[in-house]
DNA sequence: GCATATATCTGACTTTAGTCAGATATTGTC
DNA sequence: GACAATATCTGACTAAAGTCAGATATATGC
């Protein structure tokens, strides 16, 4: 009753009865789950017939039954795609964005249920998170962004937040070096977020100087996702980065507190030198030539 | 992209895809999963018909023809029901018995692999046992067992250790007044444990003294399924099992550190007392006059 | 410009799932 | 023992999903 196989597996029976119910309530609204799966991945922002079928894992003739069925329906339209005349892009009419928002709207008053029923909603958001990005893993994808986006933003808030937990002192930013927003972007520099499914659940920001020389910043993987490999794949995509942008020497520092960073950066190819800033809250300085 | 609705929704993409992977593996062994179903339900232990009917949730008339393709497949026989001939009896043949362990090691191989692909391996399955416990509370059921039992040991020692780590002192169960488990059993007291879907996620003892008195001891309820009433549940079941047993003084002994216990206690109608025990750990006493 | 590849559509299927109205046998109740 | 209730089965359906072999139009590489 123990072993985790079978832990894994009381899941999945947990987690298909939940999914066949919306499925259920789907039905509800009269159209069969085919249609409906369709409507909603065009009301989610695919557009190209394509790329729908490969999503929804559909044969080409369903595929395109299911299409002209919700245009028959006026539910959507499809014209040809501009640089390529095979290939077709639908999107909703108005009447399509209606009923789209209703099934937005059965899904997010089962979402709203479950977690009113529910008293430890924050512990069970973190574990749904964590079980996300597990499932997820293979998807999550990093790409890179203005420092100053949302996704960006809400990383680095969750990044102080945490230095503010995990070091003795707190965390001030204001009383760290923060790196102006212009050396994170290309041509200086590089800031890359990692987005599982819509989340951000990382980033990593490479601060260019306009030399060969460079400094790794703001390393955060959200706790949800740790466990997963992506604080080397995030090191490696900045890595990338300086290379194209011709730099020929990074460095960082960080914190003995943070321990499972230092191992990271020393598995990673990277050797410790001397303190070469006078932060107040780093007390390890990393280096590595590319 | 931080409301918890979002989040909810993301973890419900991610696990219809895995949930969907699952399925179409087993229809890699050349049978429609409507047959798969009843195959798998039968080897689970499920035999009689019209309880298989309902647990799929299946019309009679497929129910009798998915029974009968797995009849000439040679996976199954049936026989009829010895108390009542209406009712008939599923059980799977050795050839059934073979086909059903190939389903089984599709399964434990994907939850095998879902485990070895992800290092933090502990929050995981901690994570994925919660939000089971709260996707499947309303199946919770509450069991008469002994407490001699495989079950009721796990529960046990969850609960022992859970103490160890929340006194200052540690804990040692035999330091305290440990209930002789003949108390605990019928027709002197009772041991309730709480299954969800196979596992056990909580207990209580009533322990009997052959008067009018009795024990609420061992009160638990695993971590992974704290917050959905189970605690209540436990202590509702209690004071049944106590009344049916012509009980008419129920007290027990707790900890101040177990602060959820004693507020759960007061607001189940007990009072407190002075301390009616010499034992080292407790440090707070109810009542409760049924 | 021509052969080949690609994207979508159409027609003609099959399989699976699900529904519903009886038929048959058995059980429980008065 | 008659009669209603229950469990299963059968026949006759419909709907949904999926398959496959072309047809058509367009794009790409040589």
């Amino acid at each position: 009753m123990l072993d985790p196989v079978s832990r894994v597996r009381r899941f999945n029976r947990a987690v298909t009865s939940a999914v066949g119910a919306l499925d259920t309530s789907f039905l509800g609204r009269g159209r069969p789950l085919g249609a409906a799966r369709v409507l909603n991945a065009i009301g989610h922002g695919r557009a190209d017939v394509g790329d729908i079928r490969d999503y929804l894992g559909l044969d080409s003739g369903l595929m395109s039954r299911l299409l002209r069925t919700l245009e028959d329906e006026g539910l959507i339209e499809t014209t040809v795609h501009g640089g390529d005349a095979r290939r077709r892009i639908a999107r909703l009419t108005a009447a399509g964005r209606r009923e789209f928002n209703a099934y937005e709207a059965l899904s997010n008053q089962q979402a709203r249920d479950f977690l009113a029923r529910n008293a430890q909603r924050d512990a069970l958001l973190a574990a749904m998170d964590m079980i996300a990005s597990a499932l997820g893993r293979e998807s999550t994808a990093l790409t890179e962004m203005d420092p100053r986006s949302d996704e960006a933003r809400y990383c680095l808030g969750e990044y102080y937040a945490e230095l503010a937990r995990r070091f003795k002192q707190g965390f001030d930013v204001k009383l760290s070096r923060d790196p102006d927003a212009k050396d994170m972007v290309r041509p200086r520099g590089s800031f890359i977020v990692a987005m599982s499914d819509g989340l951000p659940v990382g980033c990593v920001g490479l601060k260019g100087s306009g030399s060969e020389l460079a400094e790794i910043k703001r390393l955060w993987v959200a706790p949800s996702a740790r466990g997963l490999g992506l604080g080397r794949r995030l090191i490696d995509a900045a890595e990338s980065a300086a290379r194209e942008l011709g730099i020929a020497v990074l460095r960082l520092d960080t914190n003995s507190a943070l321990a499972e960073a230092g191992q990271l950066y020393r598995k990673s190819g990277w050797t410790e030198i001397p303190r070469f800033n006078d932060d107040p809250y780093p007390d390890l300085f990393f280096e590595k030539r590319l």
